[in-house]
DNA sequence: ATGGCCCGTAGAACGGGA
């Protein structure tokens, strides 16, 4: 079984990506961030075309999240949850369902702005209440993977100049501790479960040749619970779809899972 | 040295992103 997770950036700019990217890496579930797109314009009947189902949570301009699925895989996105039941939040941020055996959470953290800014108190406080929910729902379905735009670089290994980012918004110490605080929780950063190749990030500025240069941040986790680590069998960010014209700022990032997929043949 | 791009909502610039 394999996930991916990718901050497209407006799904309706990108639904040319996705397509083309599915087609070249038919994954089992794609967890979206960024659709800034109000539920009414979800692109449900093209992704269904493509062999996709879809579940979403919109709004207008900003944020957006989805769950896509392989049609052909029979399963339906049971237990669907929208948004945290611990902290009502205007923002669409975050989608839950459970395919096969497995639960999947597409999560978009808030950016946070700048530290001490109100958005970075706003991240702060989204991230207590996500870990608080993320227990529960660890501890009603243990097969769990949670995918997203984090927000957070969680190690300087994962920062092009971590001088320069040194307690800047996404790499700063309380935002790292709320990383910690996730895995915490008994998740892993499937990323990290493997030797990767050094600098390798999940998103680059679109300014200053930022891709070019390789100046970027790895951001877009995949983190699995303790149920599974020991199912993954692969994890890797595809710098392929960040090199096309008009490109998401961020990459897709996919886990393999061993055993799951034989059982739901 | 500064800001340098992209998207949506606009229907011109501006907020937001990271």
């Amino acid at each position: 079984m394999k996930i991916a997770t990718w901050n497209v950036n407006s799904l309706k700019v990108r639904l040319p990506h996705v397509l083309g990217w599915l087609e070249a890496n038919p994954v089992d579930v794609l967890c979206l961030q960024e659709t800034k797109l109000v539920d009414e314009k979800f692109p449900a009947a093209e992704l269904a075309a493509a062999g996709y189902r879809s579940v979403f949570s919109g709004q207008p301009t900003y944020n957006g999240v989805a769950l896509l699925w392989r049609a052909d895989r029979g399963w339906d996105a049971r237990d669907l949850t929208v948004g945290n039941p611990r902290f009502p939040d205007e923002q669409k941020r975050l989608i839950a369902a459970t395919f096969g055996d497995v639960r999947v959470i597409s999560a978009y953290v808030p950016n946070g702005q700048a530290v001490g800014s109100d958005k970075y108190d706003y991240k702060l406080r989204w991230l207590d209440a996500l870990a608080a929910w993320l227990s529960d729902e660890i501890a009603a379905a243990p097969r769990l993977v949670v995918g997203g735009d984090y927000n957070i670089a969680p190690a300087d290994a994962d920062v092009h100049d971590p001088a320069a980012w040194a307690d800047q918004v996404l790499c700063s110490v309380p935002e790292r501790e709320r990383f910690g605080a996730l895995l915490s929780l008994g998740l892993t950063d499937a990323y990290r479960m493997f030797e990767q190749p050094p600098k390798t990030y999940s998103w680059w500025d679109y300014r200053q040749l930022g891709f070019q240069k390789n100046r970027g941040l790895r951001i877009d986790h995949l983190l699995v619970s303790a149920a599974l680590a020991g199912s993954v069998r692969a994890c890797s960010i595809d710098r392929a779809p960040r090199k096309l014209p008009q490109p998401s700022d961020h990459a897709p990032v996919t886990v393999e899972l061993g055993p799951a997929e034989a059982a739901t043949a």
